[in-house]
RNA sequence: GGAGAGGUGGCAGAGUGGCCGAUUGCGCCGCCUUGCUAAGGCGGUGUACCAGAAAUGGUACCGGGGGUUCGAAUCCCCCCCUCUCCGCCA
């Protein structure tokens, strides 16, 4: 949600952004939104004087005789009367003016490049060295089947397409990148949390995700709730309502949980292996800070670096990417997304998504600060990042680190989480 | 799932139809006093919107929505949430 006065100010500059989101339904909104202001400012002064004379001139009555009474509350009738219609449209009037507000996107920051679409992002920087494999690569899917640690068919048997099960060294691999994400995140001021998957409309639409993400989701319609499709959602909700104290800012947290996502609209896309799937597990870093740019932008490094750190120490290519209007989301200012390298995919595929919105979801959730020596109350600024989404994360773990019997090597700063073990599966090729 | 109690400003907690945008305490801000890592005195201190250059004025907001009334934090209805007891259950 943008601040209706920004809108009001700069109606040119939020159109376009818009625009360079390539949304031309939510740049309508900019002009729906304040045709309904303008109406709704002429229209203010005249209802609150005859609301001020409505209420001053009750306030009389008590002191009355009851024949004086009786004329009065004629008058008093018909003004109220009078009054009604013009309430009604008011009330008309501020529904649909929130309903387009909440429409209007996050205008992109200037650092984002345009672009129509993911094709068109823009490469920031590319770190580590692809990999000359001395024999032909496989394919994750390959090396999990053969080694009995994936099962695709039994998973979309009892639980359809986009499916998958986990066995073995790989349940095992998977749960020991996710914890090394905790424990990385911990390690560096960030507070675990273990969130609720089950949200309530309210949480959706304060980050941003509803209106437009409904069919993203997986909704229990019994209970009105919600899963999540990623761990932002109730993080950054966590605060929602509160009116926390400058002091108590930065709040850093790391999450992990399961995340679901419907993939609607991706049919016969990525439809082989562990790269798109409807349910998977996502360690999560959230940041909610004081409204200040600056400091946005500095902890938008910090979190990116965050994963790049991980990344490293698993020893996997990467690059990062600035996205483009085109590819960036409702609600976000500006975003990196982390692509890891894979040789399945003869590519670097995204594995990591790091966004700013300023004070865009906080506005949405009312989540605000007092600032210090007696301030203004302001609304925060947020900001997140995956630290790592298993099992997409396992599919450069194991076709970078693959040997060529099809066993795999294990990055050292994995090798504790595993046991001390530097190289999963058997022979099988 | 059944029964009851309750949701008020940053927090605690009064307030059952007009004198309430709301007593009071804490916290916070300012000034004063005091010679010491403290205490006391006085004053101020919600948010949003509208008009205005500003001073200021006005309106709305007491969980959310609707209703009764000339007038609602206060009465009625629906919903949400929290707590207690009972039942069920991991």
């Amino acid at each position: 949600m943008l601040d209706l006065k920004f809108v009001r100010e700069n109606p040119d500059a939020v159109r376009a952004g818009a625009l360079k989101k390539r949304l031309p339904d939510r740049a309508a909104a900019v002009d729906k939104a304040l045709a309904l202001d303008t109406e709704l400012r002429a229209m203010m002064p005249k209802l609150d004087g005859m609301r001020s004379d409505l209420k001053n001139s009750g306030k009389e009555m008590g002191k009355l005789t009851p024949e004086q009474r009786e004329a009065f509350l004629g008058k008093q009738k018909e003004k109220k009367a009078e009054m009604q219609a013009l309430e009604e449209r008011e009330k008309q009037l501020r529904a649909e003016l929130e309903q387009q507000l909440g429409l209007i996107p996050n205008v992109p920051d200037g650092d984002v490049p345009d672009g129509k679409d993911d094709s068109e992002n823009v490469e920031v920087r590319r770190i580590g060295t692809v990999r000359e494999f001395g024999f032909a690569p496989r394919a994750h899917y390959d090396i999990g089947e053969a080694q009995g640690w994936l099962d695709f068919t039994k998973a979309s048997a009892m639980a359809g397409s986009r499916n998958y099960i986990l066995f073995g060294d790989l349940a095992l691999l998977h749960d020991a990148v996710l914890r090394y994400a905790v424990d990385l995140l911990v390690a560096r001021g960030f507070t675990p949390i273990d969130p609720p998957l089950l949200v309530r409309d309210a949480a959706m639409f304060g980050t941003g995700f509803f209106p437009g993400g409904e069919e993203q989701t997986y909704r229990c319609e019994k209970d009105g709730l919600n899963l999540i499709g990623t761990s932002e959602v109730p993080v950054t909700s966590l605060h929602g309502g509160e009116m926390m104290a400058e002091a108590d800012l930065p709040k850093k947290y790391v999450a992990r949980s399961a995340c679901f996502r419907r993939e609607a609209g991706t049919y016969g896309k990525d439809t082989r292996g562990l790269y798109r799937v409807h349910q998977f597990q996502k360690v999560e870093q959230v940041i909610v800070d004081v409204a200040d740019k600056a400091r946005s932008i500095q902890h938008h490094h910090e979190i990116v670096k965050n994963a790049e750190d991980m990344l490293q120490a698993f020893d996997l290519p990467y690059r990062v990417v600035a996205v483009c209007g085109g590819d960036l989301g409702v609600p976000q200012a500006m975003k990196y997304d982390i692509e890891t390298w894979m040789p399945s995919r003869n590519g670097y595929g995204e594995t990591h998504s790091a966004s700013r919105f300023y004070d865009y979801q906080a506005r949405r959730l009312d989540l605000r600060y007092r600032q210090k020596d007696g301030g203004k109350a302001m609304y925060c600024h947020t900001l997140n990042n995956t630290v790592a989404a298993s099992p997409r994360i396992l599919i450069p773990l194991l076709e970078n680190h693959q040997q060529q019997d099809g066993t795999v090597s294990v990055p050292k700063a994995l090798q504790a989480y595993l046991g001390g073990r530097a190289v999963l599966g058997k022979p099988v090729f």
